[in-house]
DNA sequence: CGTTTTTGACCCGCGC
DNA sequence: GCGCGGGTCAAAAACG
């Protein structure tokens, strides 16, 4: 994970290098205490959220690990009870980048790799934002879900390989699962409007469920996320926004007073 | 008017 | 060989 969380550079800037003309040194000495003070605070909170960065990419890799084993679980339990066909395309869906089927030789080599969605249960459609533009071009109802599934090719079809088939899960129906074919041979058009992929129990639970989801959630829209979360929970306190306050006043006053 | 979506028809692989 | 089911095609409709 490249992150600038990751990086130890990341400190926050309180402004306050406070340099009064004051020669009162009660206050002073008050100020300076306040500084080292926040200086000490400020090295707690860098050496905080670098530990937060590693313990979340442990956590990732360590979920990633408990997935790849579930599924392989998944997919010897169902071995038992799946016919041939319907067992080639569950193996195609858990390992992910593997060669597709012999027997069907009209797809060469495709990476395939499923993605959950969570979306509002008021919202009926089939749309699975993830950045690309896609072009529908069937719609299928089949026989062991109810609801319809969607297949997309990219608009960059075609020039880009890509398909994707959509379908609701058909044990909670506010779950789009895509399953991906193959690899885009074009630029990212977006990173703008990406859906997070979900982690749930419902979705773990699908035998059809690949981990590869989890290479597919946005990092920068993480890293957002933390960076407003870490600032929310500053501003949110009293002593911190009472030394910005400060640092502020300060700077001011440092501006007025030299030609006093 | 160009692009996208819808939808019925068709194709093809697989199992029996 | 036949039927079933999933995937794709392509004409018509809808949309912006």
């Amino acid at each position: 994970m490249d992150t600038s969380l990751g990086d130890n550079s990341f400190s926050i800037d309180l402004n306050t290098n406070l340099s009064l003309h004051n020669t009162n040194t009660s206050p002073r000495e008050t100020l300076d205490e306040e500084l080292i003070r926040m200086r000490e605070e400020n090295k707690k909170l860098v050496t905080m959220l670098t530990n937060l960065c590693e313990n979340y990419n442990s956590l990732q890799t360590h979920l990633i690990e408990l997935l790849q084993k579930y599924s392989t679980h998944n997919e010897e339990n169902s071995n038992l009870l799946l016919t041939r066909k319907r067992k080639a395309e569950e193996e195609c869906c858990v390992n992910n980048f593997e060669e597709a089927s012999p027997k069907r030789p009209r797809e060469i080599t495709t990476n395939v790799s499923t993605v959950c969605v969570k979306t509002n249960r008021s919202d009926q459609t089939s749309v699975v934002k993830d950045g690309y533009n896609w072009r529908k071009y069937g719609q299928k109802v089949t026989r062991d879900n109810p609801f319809p599934r969607a297949y997309y090719k990219c608009s960059f079809a075609p020039t880009c390989p890509v398909k994707k088939k959509v379908q609701r899960s058909i044990e909670d129906p506010s779950i789009l699962v895509a399953v991906y074919e193959g690899e885009h041979n074009h630029p990212h058009p977006s990173q703008t409007e990406i859906t997070v992929p979900l982690v749930n129990q419902d979705v773990t639970t699908d035998p059809t469920f690949s981990n590869k989801f989890m290479e597919d959630i946005d990092t920068n829209s993480l890293q957002q996320h933390l960076v407003q979360q870490m600032a929310s929970s500053l501003t949110s306190s009293p002593t911190f926004t009472a030394a910005v306050a400060a640092a502020i006043s300060g700077k001011i006053f440092e501006y007025d007073l030299p030609f006093k």
